[in-house]
DNA sequence: CATGAATGAGTGTTCATTCAT
DNA sequence: AATGAATGAACACTCATTCAT
């Protein structure tokens, strides 16, 4: 199908004009001529330019979405802690994959807030599968929203930081550690014997 | 000084823009309009249009920090614990405060990483002060760069979606206090007695 | 014969798409679809766009000239009063079958003065042949030309007139009544008996 | 005023461009250039496109009604056979000016029917004033709408074919005589003395 | 013959910036 | 200093037309 290589073609040369150019580059002639395409097929396939960024963003979320999910169901029976631990691995590969391109897709692209390619909702899914399958190990009640809304933004900004925003002085593999680390005393807090103490504990350090 | 009242009337002039209309709505001549000063005028306070926005973040970023700060100093002989809090609290104030703008301000105008408007850097400034006082409560070696790139990270991601990004079914109040737990229960992965039991713990999950 | 029948249905097309959304709406491409072809074949039977336009206008205006012909004929021995009110009849019928597309086609498409679709070249004939079969009822030397020249323009315009510039008080028959006397009082000018009377009062304007 | 020039440079250049090379010629940037003015300063005049055409016709539109309410005001006393040759007159003058732009900017032009730029109204307001002062010439009792109607059809179609579409066998001068003649025949009709007879006669031709 | 994807010159319009007043 | 008319490069998008299949 013609159609299909044509809309590949034009996200890839987008994504090539974005890195090269930032986001100020980006207009639709040249969109077309990097696509190897004239603009009028451009517009055969895409309404307008704001579409052309809509139609990419869904792609790079859904690359990385998958790799998250794909991690999730091979680690389907794998205890919470290890799940976790490979959840924020996977989601630092997938950062990493093209950190640059993810800033600029995720944060420079003129968007509504609950638009499409959510990455977010995805990531927000992933775990709530993850957890609902284990929810025996949870303190009682289970605040599902809560722990939801706070390792999902959690997570998501340790993943992007990682790879974008450590400090020199720390490498990848230090970062990622850290973060593990960070999430992994967060959920700590929900999980059923640990919950009762570690409240107290934070509310009234140190005990004894 | 006329100079310092036009600068700041073309700065509310972008601010009440920015949220009237998006960011697709910012022309350098309806900025003049709305601040009620001539275009020429915009122009001989500032090189171009993006210096504006610069002006703007540097401003805001600098509301927002000074607020953070502020707190910091308010609790310099607070318990660690109680600080931390406190600032996460200021963070999420700080954020309430216009929390489109904010969102409009960091994530969606033109701008360079590392550029100056940078709360990130304000906020990790703020914190090592904070912990370098207390640094006898912290296990050793004190692993300072660690801590305050988690810290920054999460503490920011968690004021920014406790005050745009949490669920509907959470109240400000509710998320808040699951942002404080959560940063807590990172900080005690560091804290003197905690730290050994803790990190072993999210290395093998559930001992015994 | 395929040709004819796709030729048919551009035509239509485009008439169909003329009166929804204007002249503006019409792109060779709308055709196609509307017509249930491919956008290739209608270059198949028409070399361009303008084309187009022209066979609509010829057909339109064979329409129309053919009604009029034809009651011409019915006519051809009725005294020359009753027959230019018939025609006038005519031409106000043939009008009123579609006055949008009619203005459309005659008013709005591009096209050349003298160009084909001459529906004033089909009435001035139509109507030479009526005068030259009765010129014995008119005053000698008979003025052709003058008389042919202001019937045609005048019928024409009040046809057009009555249907669509009529004010909405007057009825479309009391309209057509006031038309038809306008044009015998005219035609009344050139007759035998009444041409010396008529035309001293009109140039002297009743005397004593 | 700077503003009043360029306004008038932008229309005159749309006049000049339009009888060089028609509509299809005339393009925003080309009537720039042709204006001797940016294109930025076309658009800080008009809206759009479009509004240069409907000021392009107003403008045209009241330098030919003005010049034919000129002449009603200068033949406030005449009586009214002297009153309606002068109009028609006129109003042969008026299209005489510039025939083809007139046909260019009354018939080629987008517009919506009753739209502004509308000469037919305007000329109907000058004959309505003209009669209204001779309603006692009339026959009772006076039908105006008709009349009007009529006249204000029939006087432009022959103004405009006198110009734009006489045959080559009738000089101007022989043109505008014979349309006169045919205004002043239909006139008669409502006449006080001439009614009663001319419809008579219309009605059942050849009297005797 | 028919198809419809592809073409690309050309269009209307915007807006950051300049500079004569 | 302040003004705001003027500038014009640049952009998103359209649509008549072609031609490989």
């Amino acid at each position: 199908m013609r159609a299909r290589r044509t809309v590949e073609a034009v996200l890839d040369a987008v994504t090539r004009v974005l890195k090269r150019e930032g986001i100020a580059g980006v207009t639709t002639n040249r969109i077309a001529k990097v696509a190897g395409v004239s603009i009028g097929s451009v517009y055969q396939y895409f309404p307008n330019k704001q579409a052309i960024f809509v139609a990419l963003r869904e792609r790079h979320v859904d690359n990385m979405a998958s790799l998250v999910e794909t991690r999730l169901t091979e680690n389907a029976t794998a205890p919470l802690r290890d799940l976790i631990r490979r959840l924020m691995e996977a989601m630092i590969e997938a950062h990493a994959v093209d950190p640059a391109l993810f800033d600029l897709l995720l944060r420079q692209l003129p968007s509504g807030p609950k638009e499409e390619g959510n990455f977010d909702a995805r990531l927000e899914g992933a775990l709530r599968l993850a957890l609902s399958a284990r929810s025996n190990e949870f303190a009682q009640p289970l605040q599902f929203d809560r722990i939801l809304f706070v390792l999902t933004q959690t997570m998501e900004a340790l993943a992007h930081g990682v790879v974008l925003r450590r400090p020199l002085s720390l490498s990848m593999r230090e970062a990622q550690e850290e973060a593990v680390k960070a999430v992994l005393a967060y959920l700590n807090e929900h999980t059923r014997a640990a919950s009762p103490r570690r409240v107290r504990v934070s509310q009234q350090r140190g005990r004894r």
